[in-house]
DNA sequence: CATTAATTCAATTGATTTATTGAATAGTTA
DNA sequence: TAACTATTCAATAAATCAATTGAATTAATG
């Protein structure tokens, strides 16, 4: 094989795994999957797709070999195939962030209709608070995803029920909610919610799956 | 705006990007322009690609926000739009590395082609070897490119040229040569030539811009 | 073995993407 | 100002991609 055949065929190659990132829906999928294994009913909801058309975008993941399967009963559980693709998907995030004002742009926006604080704190920040005790840390995605992994020392209290968990969170400290990733607004809503009830709160600007990837302290169930 | 309204827009700005990706001539401009500013001549004869061609994929990477151009005389240069660009490229060549058996496959059939040994030393390895003096480091790209930046302590030796840097390299200690990145061949010419020579050479894996963007030493004439 | 539920496949249509060609533009130099 | 050079634009046709629909698989359960 010459030089231009060689060429042609590693940029190919890695093109086809470009392309299998270039759909929105598929990196909402990506985006979803870094929490952990989710069956082709419940990916489908969660991207508001059809179940046809969420299966051919997993199909096109898996061929691309970003995504990879379990069987469990009826269900076929989808999971990232691997940390790296995590780390791709950041670095496409963090660019587009960094250099499309678009993005912030409709972030700075969304997150503006829904409450008065911008604010964030990022990882390296939270820590530093942690040590001296200053928080409390929530994570307000469902329990099933607190329990496959969460930050050490959080609690879990899912947005949806976060109305019941009012009364034990106490007044004087911050509260941290944390989500998803940046993307992920149930954090947003958490904070909102809680600085109506007069709560000091402020969001985790990262996910827990970039949380768990950086190494910082996590916990979880045994299964 | 809604929550699906946001996702749309967010999911969808990130996947522009990776349309601009997605595709082999543009990666393999990326993987170029990794190295500086190029006109958008240099960048069709390297890619093989027609003068027009190469500005169209030029434009998509420019409204994408992959690159920017600068003006010097009759000639307009493009170079990446910043480092995460870059970083995103590394993330998407991993990814390609880990789990895409058929990117290994070609490489190591395309260097097995040029070379008996398929040995090839990672940065952390090379510092090492540095440390304890038993390495002569060779900067087989243009000169032009090893003026814009190399890694401290390289001789500029440009592979079309290397025939007549032989006598001047010592025969007792291991030659490492280096070229653009992991997918740039004048690394592997070089290390042919040198042992057919009878020389002990090996490649570095990765480039000069990994090499850099690690933050491990460099040194380049001031402009 | 038949039923059921979850998932995938196949065919269609409309929308994007790509390489090619030749013409147009915008700066530079004489 | 005219000629020149590097680059971009516009139009085309072939190829690829995405959402929809309904049918076909596949594996577990009665």
């Amino acid at each position: 094989m010459n030089k231009r055949g060689f060429k042609d065929k590693v940029y190919g190659e890695l093109s086809r795994v470009a392309k299998a990132m270039a759909n929105p829906v598929r990196l909402e999928i990506i985006d979803l999957l870094a929490q952990g294994p989710f069956s082709v009913e419940q990916i489908a909801n969660y991207t508001g797709q059809s179940v046809a058309n969420a299966s051919q975008h997993l199909q096109t993941l898996k061929n691309a070999k970003l995504v990879r399967i379990t069987r469990d009963g009826n269900f076929i559980y989808y999971s990232l195939a691997g940390v790296n693709v995590f780390n791709a998907w950041v670095g496409l995030r963090e660019l587009g962030f960094a250099y499309n004002a678009e993005v912030e742009k409709v972030m700075h926006d969304f997150r503006c209709g829904h409450r008065g604080d911008l604010n964030a704190v990022d990882a390296a920040t939270l820590m530093e608070m942690m040590e001296k005790e200053e928080v409390v840390l929530l994570d307000v995605r469902t329990e099933d995803e607190y329990n496959r992994g969460h930050i050490h020392k959080a609690l879990s209290t899912p947005i949806d029920k976060l109305g019941t968990y009012l009364k034990k969170l106490p007044k004087g400290k911050t509260l941290v909610a944390y989500c998803r990733g940046p993307f992920c607004v149930y954090a947003d809503e958490a904070v909102a919610f809680l600085q109506e009830k007069g709560h000091k709160a402020i969001r985790l600007k990262e996910g827990y799956p970039d949380w768990a990837i950086k190494g910082l302290p996590i916990r979880h169930k045994e299964s």
